[in-house]
DNA sequence: CAGTGGTCTAGACCACTCG
DNA sequence: GAGTGGTCTAGACCACTGG
């Protein structure tokens, strides 16, 4: 990797990235193009040196980076893995010191719609472009605790239906990375409190005008651009809400 | 820094730490005892790897954590200089994308309390150990935002009282560092969705049942044991909240 | 035991900021 | 230009894991 030119294909990205940096875009392209799946081990440090021309250290500096964006993990002795792709919908956690606690995904619907305002201005499209909306209900126990409703372009995720997301286990990050070849990491949340409409009411099983924690927040791919626009419906009376 | 025992008093920490973790608790007591305060730049990273008895490279992997946990701020070309102590509360923000807007911090009341069972076991106190209770109001352009209820030790923070915390602004973690010599970091929050009770309905200027979003978190010593516990009510009718 | 990641060093060069 | 942080290298040794 003596220069970003003799290896890409001739694009961009900001004129010259370090070189640390374009092994980890190196290593998620890979990931995104099937090289290494979910559990896979990645060579060691020593042999990615060697492929993309550059010291180790170097090569551990990329990992460091994809192993805090959690797409990687790595453990002395055993090597670097691929990490399953986490849906990042959140946590349900007692409040009560204690651990995240493990919840259900159900579909229950995937339109097609146009985005308003809010959706538009968060995933860089134009007003009115089409969006596939993604409807779920997380369950915890059995019990309802959040309606998730993501927002997609749908020309970018085409061909985006319920029976592939069911084929997926609901989790829509194994979708774009298996079916479209994007890894995404989500973007900080911003939080807000608000009350049960009717659909909320009914959905999560909880009486009109009870109180909802509403989580907004979008993931961005590799190059940092938003793909996905997620808000969260959420009832906290059993549990917490952890991102 | 040949070793940890020549330089430590002779406590303990767990057995061995690596030497840019030393690296970094060394740079955290030296602020904490007043060596270098807000603002002030640091030595050069062959400086203080020449203080220390490492290499530059391990200096510079202990600055990497500092900055990583918003103790200092480094900047190419200039320096590396001592943050700001943030009190942490967190911060408004217009739910279309935008800026943290800035907010003004009033003492409400600081008194003297006994731990129930959740701040107890946030904090690793026993039940019923004394503690003081600093409540405050967050206001944005004018307008009541949050009421932040913050728990400690009285018996670790001897002498807090609603003088001091006014003289400091507000700024408890200023207060900890300056007067008591502790500077913490918070821990990933809990987030739960409630509704105003008579109390916090005036002092937030809102209906009673008004939907308010609950924020639960400690915030850590170096040393990772938590020192504060602080739960924040947010209206978030206009503003939404962001950690 | 061999192979992995984790730490540490010494030295080099670059990019930025200021006077 | 002098001084700073940012990147990169090559090589060494340690600590942990598995067979």
């Amino acid at each position: 990797m003596a220069s970003v030119h003799s290896q890409r294909t001739g694009e961009e990205l900001p004129s010259r990235q370090p070189l640390y940096v374009q092994v980890r875009d190196q290593i998620v392209t890979s990931i995104e193009a099937g090289e290494w799946h979910a559990g896979d081990m990645l060579p060691s440090e020593f042999e990615l040196a060697d492929r993309f021309r550059v010291s180790q250290g170097t090569v551990r500096k990329g990992l460091d980076l994809l192993e805090a964006e959690g797409v990687l993990r790595r453990r002395q002795g055993l090597g670097t893995f691929v990490a399953e792709a986490d849906d990042g919908w959140g946590r349900a956690e007692l409040p009560g010191i204690g651990h995240p606690l493990d919840a259900d995904l159900e579909l229950l619907s995937c339109s097609r719609g146009h985005a308003g305002d809010t959706a538009a201005a968060a995933l860089g499209l134009r007003r009115g472009a089409a969006i596939t909306v993604v409807r779920r209900l997380a369950r915890v126990a059995g019990e309802p605790f959040a309606l998730i409703d993501s927002c997609v372009s749908s020309e970018r995720f085409d061909g985006l239906d319920a029976r592939r997301i069911k084929q997926a286990d609901c989790n829509l990050r194994r979708i774009w990375l298996r079916q479209f070849g994007l890894r995404v990491v989500s973007d900080s949340p911003l939080y807000r409190a608000g009350l049960a409409g009717r659909e909320e009411a009914r959905l999560l099983g909880v009486g009109l005008d009870a109180p909802l924690l509403e989580v907004l927040r979008t993931a961005s791919g590799m190059d940092g651009r938003p793909v996905e626009w997620t808000t969260v419906w959420c009832r906290t009376d059993l549990y917490g809400y952890r991102p």
